[in-house]
DNA sequence: CGTTTATGACCCCTTACTTCA
DNA sequence: CCTGAAGTAAGGGGTCATAAA
């Protein structure tokens, strides 16, 4: 199942969106599509050293074709990011001194982190060391930076060491700015890790892999909650519009019908007006002989409340863009007209 | 070759904790 | 200092796809 609303540079599945201006793709420039099952998943994915069930074949195909930019909120913006180096982007990790990135050689790297998927042998959830704000070189290694990351590292002992008094306490870390503002960049690069990736992330970060694997299904949770906010936006806009349009609607078909009473003559008009194929029952607004078509009065075809009966109209008739009987048409060239 | 089982990855819901006004 | 709301890391259950038995 799938259910898709485009909006933008993609096709116009709704056409009212064409009738109502006020409903643009400059107002609205989003695309949305909910799938059946997993389709929400990114469809690339570098390498998948285990194929398994987000290989990237079976990831749909339903993507939407634009999404909505659900990074705003990113805690650091790119120009201090951008000099991080995402694991799986280069072979020789921390490799690079003085090259402004993460400097894994710095950290300090426990023994076993390499193959360790079980993270939990690296270290406690709140240990210091795993929740440790390494350095990585951003902003200059501005001094203020450094006062946060001591900070925040005392905190994590704090509240390691209260952990360690009760050993039922749930282990919860608040990850560092730093390490949020790295994982938030590697998420635009991609929304799903593969476990290589994540074991690389998870080792320059100096976390657990488990703890990366969590934070992206955070994030992605958060992604798709802020997508259904904005989603729910544009359905109820969508509904505003339509019930704005229907009450114009209805409004002009009463004047329709007040006009017709009070004009019952004038109303009349030609049978030849609008025709309809027999066979295929396409309609045609050419004209055609009362003998080989029928109207497309659906309802009350040849009563006093019917539209589309009558012989002869005035020029100023409400219907005076519909064209005026021109002499007979067989059935053939009505179809023909019609298609 | 079809079925069963194990495994891994993911999503969803929820909880517990932190931060902030 | 207390409190409630919001944000978020993490736990647990369920689903699905795949590989192996």
């Amino acid at each position: 199942m799938e259910l898709a609303l485009s909006l933008g540079d993609s096709s116009k599945p709704f056409s009212f969106l064409d009738k109502t201006p006020k409903l643009s793709g400059k107002d609205l420039g989003f695309c949305m599509a909910v799938g059946g099952g997993r389709s929400s998943r990114s469809p690339e994915k570098e390498e998948e050293p285990t194929p398994g069930r987000d290989g990237g074949e079976r990831r749909g195909s339903s993507d939407p074709p634009v999404q909505l930019d659900l990074l705003p909120f990113s805690p650091v913006p790119r120009r201090q990011t951008s000099q991080l180096r995402f694991p799986w982007l280069t072979d020789n990790i921390g490799t690079e001194p003085g090259s402004g990135g993460l400097d894994v050689n710095r950290l300090p790297v426990l023994a076993g982190a390499d193959d360790a998927e079980d993270g939990a042998a690296l270290s406690s959830p709140n240990s210091a060391v795993s929740s440790f704000p390494m350095d990585f070189g951003i902003g200059n290694g501005s001094s203020r930076g450094k006062r946060d990351m001591e900070a925040e590292t005392e905190r994590a002992s704090s509240r390691a060491s209260d952990d360690d008094e009760n050993g039922l306490t749930r282990k919860k870390l608040r990850l560092s700015k730093e390490q949020s503002a790295f994982l938030e960049e590697s998420f635009k690069e991609h929304n799903t890790l593969n476990p290589k990736q994540k074991l690389a992330l998870a080792k320059q970060l100096n976390l657990r892999p488990r703890q990366v694997e969590v934070w992206f299904q955070n994030r992605r949770a958060r992604t798709k909650l802020k997508q259904t906010e904005v989603d729910c936006e544009y359905l109820k806009r969508c509904c505003e519009t339509l019930t704005e349009e229907n009450r114009r609607l209805q409004k002009e078909l009463q004047e329709l019908r007040a006009l017709k009473t009070s004009q019952p003559f004038y109303m009349q008009l030609p049978a030849t007006t609008l025709t309809m194929c027999p066979s295929c029952e396409r309609v045609a607004t050419t004209t055609t002989t009362s003998a080989t078509t029928k109207t497309v009065n659906t309802g009350n075809h040849g009563t006093a409340n019917g539209v589309a009966l009558p012989l002869n109209r005035p020029k100023l008739h409400p219907f005076s863009a519909l064209k005026p009987a021109q002499g007979s048409q067989t059935q053939a060239q009505a179809h023909q007209a019609a298609s």
